[in-house]
DNA sequence: AGATTTTCTTGACAATTGTCCAAGAAAGTC
DNA sequence: GACTTTCTTGGACAATTGTCAAGAAAATCT
């Protein structure tokens, strides 16, 4: 009967949605490979379950599915830091974790992370891109802004930085360790954990 | 005599190396309009005063050109704050110099300077441009750390930040500007002075 | 001035690219 | 089962791209 019931309760399923989902996560595999300027339409389809012609059913356009892949990325990661303000017990535990994250971080989705990059760099020559890549560093900016909201409430402290300010730093600091780890340099994620450590406390009004 | 010793002079010059030059100049231009991905020798070729042919007679490929390019951009950038320094009677006065000097750049440079990020971040996918783009790297890190030590000194206090961490935090707040400034925020150079100015003080040992 | 060398132009070539679309298969509906 | 709708495939098309070779033009040498 479970089986039956799986039957019917897919056949419910948006199937055009899932579709759309299913290679716009083939497309972010690929492109966080290749990057956006050696990706082609073909490639993406290449490394996918379908054909070519099966991106123009499903898109519009290139950018259609490009854009389609950065909302996906921001759904992904839009929740990347939660556990750590849910879970803080002081301002110095969640400075820890919160440098620990960003370099595991950094490790293990390196290549999704200059995807992003790439993307939001693109958005500097590519009008169609702007809007959606300027919502997601906008999220990715409340997210910094509530681990470091979250410091200064455990600390007793306010904050010196403007929200913005305070992401761009992380930011920096993160994009540094990107560079420096995908070109094979040993000590970028323990530089990258030290160098938040040292810059978060900065931030606090004395 | 002085028309005639020109003419001289000029024949002895490395015509070999001012052609490339002068192509790598054109095509610093038009990279900086239509950034990596949708930059090709023809476009190159087509704003400049010759034929796409002679691109592949004056490099190899299209990597040695664009490294060349990378190269071009060091020469030109390598300077950028030598001026602070020599000048910087106080540590206030450096600091509202240097921000200064970031929101000017920011400003006037701002193509160029979104090309400089363009291809930093293509190096994260292209082997080929990672030597060149890390020594670029390397340099604008020395640059600003030239600023940074000399605020420690004129301030006579030492500096909390290693060199890769102090440019890392600027980077990132002059790449945030840049994003928002390139896509019509009115107050994107006023937010990096203040960024700046906030940040350098912070990097000092109380 | 003629011969030789260097520089430059042009067009060809093969491969690639985004887009479009017709044919047929698969799924859904009556 | 017949009919309709949706989905998939893969080829066509025009444009583009990096590369290359032939030949023209310019510069240099004798």
């Amino acid at each position: 009967m479970t089986e039956l019931t799986d039957r019917i309760s897919r056949r419910q399923v948006d199937k055009f949605a899932e579709r759309r989902a299913q290679l716009a996560t083939s497309a972010l595999r690929t492109l966080s490979e290749l990057g956006y300027a050696r990706t082609s339409l073909r490639e993406i389809a290449q490394n996918s379950a379908f054909s070519h012609g099966v991106l123009h059913y499903y898109f519009r356009d290139k950018v259609e599915l490009i854009m389609y892949c950065v909302k996906l990325y921001k759904a992904e990661c839009v929740t990347r830091y939660d556990q750590i303000v849910a879970t803080a017990q002081s301002a110095d535990q969640l400075c820890v974790d919160f440098s620990q994250a960003l370099a595991t971080t950094c490790d293990e989705d390196g290549t999704m992370h200059r995807l992003w990059y790439d993307l939001r760099n693109q958005a500097l020559f590519e009008e169609s891109f702007r809007e959606d890549v300027l919502e997601i560093d906008k999220t990715l900016e409340l997210m910094i802004w509530r681990i470091v909201s979250t410091y200064g409430d455990l600390a007793g402290q306010p904050i010196a930085a403007s929200p913005s300010t305070a992401y761009a730093l992380f930011d920096g600091l993160f994009q540094q360790a990107l560079l420096r780890h995908l070109s094979g340099e040993p000590k970028a994620l323990d530089n990258l954990r030290e160098g938040v450590e040292k810059t978060l406390p900065k931030l606090l009004i004395p």
